[in-house]
DNA sequence: ATAGCCCCCGTACCACAGTACGGAGTCAAG
DNA sequence: CTTGACTCCGTACTGTGGTACGGGGGCTAT
């Protein structure tokens, strides 16, 4: 069985060797011991932090974000890790319905765009129901939110 | 009744007055004619297209989209909108099922990573089952989707 | 006519998440 | 012992969506 080298590793994880070398300049992947003939090997550990990140980010984490989790559960602080946790359930939920107002908008939008329609097509009346967000869009970049 | 100025718009359409100008700059937003005393009036239209923007911002597309969905509404090619109103509606459903299987996942870990527990607190298992996204992560940035 | 706003404009800068590049080293095969 | 594939490393660049800054002009009230 041949080592994993970082290439291996990143195809496995389905990302870039550069992406691989980005998450370790941030801390989120361990840098492994340089000894080992060849350069460095990686194991299954690593690939598991790997799609651990790929995760939670789908979940909506940054990866600063990502960081603090990972640095959590070496504290095994609980509380903190339930407030994340709650905290980007709320965020989610938020997106959910706003992403399930605009499916029905655009459902509706292939629906009534049909050729030879009455009317003008309604690419703009779309979302005439602004099904906006109910949180405070809060300082600079709100947007990511899940 | 005075005319609406730049500031008046951005406030009403909830974003800042240089995010109007940086529409504009990207032929998102109209600029008006600078005749007018007092510099540039906006109207109703205006603010409706900037409101516009911003729920198709919700809808996943990009801002470079949103100008290919105002052109298309010019030209009222139906099948080019009927088309773009698909695939961002495949994209939502993937990115809804996404968001759904991380809500899942942090809800059982909040639930599970309670005080005084028995084994460490799940933080880095969450994530085991891979709900991943069935687009092939084409290309770069397939991080937007939704 | 001067002060205090606001507007317009260009340019520069920011965060985020990568992606690319070039040089230097190492390893195994031919 | 050279070639090719790969590694490591730092630095720079990309795209997306803004945000900030500074100069110059104009309106309005005092």
């Amino acid at each position: 069985m041949k080592a994993m080298r970082i290439s291996d590793l990143a195809r496995a994880g389905g990302v870039g060797g550069e992406t691989v070398r980005f998450y370790q300049r941030k801390g989120l992947l361990a840098v492994p011991r340089g000894d080992a003939p060849g350069g460095r090997h990686y194991d299954e550990e690593d690939l598991r932090r790997l799609r651990y990140i790929k995760q939670a980010q789908n979940a909506g984490f940054t990866l600063a974000e990502i960081a603090q989790l990972i640095e959590l559960s070496h504290t095994d602080d609980r509380p903190a890790a339930r407030a994340m946790a709650r905290e980007r359930i709320a965020a989610l939920d938020d997106r959910i319905a706003v992403l399930q107002a605009a499916r029905q908008a655009l459902v509706k939008l292939e629906h009534d765009c049909v050729q030879g329609g009455d009317g003008p097509c309604p690419i703009l009346n779309v979302f005439e129901q602004p099904f906006v967000s109910r949180t405070p869009a809060s300082g600079p970049a709100a947007r990511r939110e899940g």
